[in-house]
DNA sequence: TCCTAATCGAGACGGTACGTCTTGTCTTGTT
DNA sequence: AACAAGACAAGACGTACCGTCTCGATTAGGA
């Protein structure tokens, strides 16, 4: 990775911090998580060694950093409210599973949940960036006051079973399987009462 | 670990196996699956490091052959069937819940969790070693036939869900949360239609 | 190091010179110098690096301008002149073999050596701050004058001799040895005809 | 460097021992002491780093290493014995002198003293490789059986003091200063009584 | 009974990456 | 303009493991 203008001085370097972030993206996509190396982001950012381990205490922070600043998925998972939970749901579906279902989507989820798996920063933030928190639950809500669902629904505990099932289903059958599962437990799950 | 009669000879030797995963299992309890080395488990057991080079191809397939010998978990995942769904679930993960309320219970969690995400091969053994495939979906299957719960419900997946909801929430959330929330999505998820 | 009075401006910093030579010399006596780094003296010194990098253009510089300034030998090599030559050597080598022997004074010598070694500008001034030049060649030059030495007498060389004799000894064997012997050396070169 | 038959094993590589002293004793040679890191070693022998750190411990373990065989000397230092004292040691001196007159003798000098200075095992070695001991006191003593030199002349400081003139000159002075001095030197010292 | 062949513990080998340290240059803001 | 502070690219440090290999000892089963 080239960095035009070479801006150092004491001052964090705007120009180091992108070239970084940007490398352990396009790595964490190329080699995967547990071929990511510290050596092979500061090569392929053109940076010292030093400059990652001053801003980032461990390879999860970096990949954290990612995570959050949306490099890893340069995807879009807010949906419209239509009024129909298990249409929105399904849409939503529809945009997790187009990652898992492209080339190297398996193994792009994989990558992050042993991310996850061995940073706790990563996975505190996994959830957020998969937009459960963000926008699962939220819906589910919504639908129980409008009587779509059931009154007592435990909505983010359906918003993590949903994504865990997706998630747990990845790790061991194929991607065709696990997507297929993934629409039938939403069908079933949000069926009208 | 100590070997006291060292036998070299033409065919595998049966207390090699033995220490060897003895001490997989006892360092992946101790230090976990990213600290887990070949090196470490050729020491801790006293092995020559090619005697398990020449059994198993790698890290991942110590850890899944491990799993399947009920070396990492040494509890019975089989609940008798009361003719109560709700409850014969509740049993099952209660016996769950208690590995991750145990102490270290999360951290083992998610050292298996990241085995499971580098390693197809551990994967492929996790759902079955946790009872998903060989309790939870039969279980589901009887009450359908017992119409306790709906025709369609897609067992399989109602089983992935429980229990990825369980590993989602234990990557991020704190333990107490993860457990009381499994027990509350059971409840809906199984409740009396 | 600690400067209380910190002026900085368009004009050299005497107070930055000072601390700066001060902090070299104390950490050449403490740590050697092959441990001796610019950042170490920086730091000691309360100092930017960059004030040292602007007036000194290299580690050898730093430790020329100590050897110069006496920094490095707080002791005074000039002997009077009693017109006994054999004396008065003896009285200069006194003075010598005293730095050898105090405490790390052969870790001193190694030091310096290193530091002659790697850098043209302390070998330079090496001899001369030991004295050989100012008084040694000089005083033998005066005992060919007064007859006390042959008339052919290299003194340059033979002050370069037994200089060179005490260092080269001090390399490899113990201390006793290097002092009993350069009293024997210098003895026998400037018996009585 | 090549090494053209892998011989690995659990005994001592032969290929990579020769393999690591020849490139050692090269870049000395073309680097210098200073220069000189176990990294450069490694690259240039073909060879891993912990391949040198398993058997010499210290950069300069592995000079000390190559003086004694003589690896950085390719010189023969034993001169016949002819009866005349003053000639056969200009004959030793003109073979220590070809070494400091060749192309970067002085700097080769240079380099060994630093090496010499900063570690004792080299430094120890030094005298012995340059022949001190081992020709030039003992052709000292000779001359004292002979009566070609005082019966009281201090044979092993001599030698050191022929050695240390040239060593410290060759620290400031040109090399032309010295050789000349040092031939003046052992003119004086062994002049006929 | 000997011989062949596979296994064992041990550990050296060429490598890669770790996380730390220092180099010499550059920049910022202060005096 | 000089200063203290310190970020930067570069690269060496010494350590830990990787997966392959060689070694000499050990032990089974076929000749």
């Amino acid at each position: 990775m080239w960095m035009n203008e070479h801006r150092a001085g004491p001052v964090r370097s705007a120009a180091a911090r992108e070239a970084i972030l940007d490398a352990t993206a396009r790595l964490f996509h190329t080699v995967g998580y547990e071929n990511l190396t510290i050596e092979g982001v500061a090569r392929e950012a053109g940076v010292g060694k030093q400059t990652i381990y001053r801003w980032w205490r461990s390879r999860g922070a970096l990949i954290a950093e990612c995570l959050t600043d949306g490099r890893l998925f340069p995807l879009e998972f807010d949906v419209p409210d239509t009024g129909d939970v298990l249409a929105d749901v399904e849409s939503w579906l529809d945009v997790i599973l187009s990652v898992l279902e492209a080339p190297n989507g398996t193994a792009l989820m994989r990558s992050l949940l042993a991310a996850a798996a061995e940073d706790r920063a990563v996975g505190d933030h996994l959830g957020a960036s998969l937009g459960v928190n963000r926008f699962l639950a939220e819906r589910l809500s919504v639908a129980v006051r409008d009587g779509q669902l059931a009154a007592d629904a435990p909505v983010d505990q359906l918003g993590d079973a949903i994504l865990g099932a997706i998630i747990f289903s990845s790790l061991g059958s194929d991607t065709a399987a696990t997507a297929q599962g993934a629409r039938d437990l939403v069908r079933y799950l949000l069926r009208p009462a």
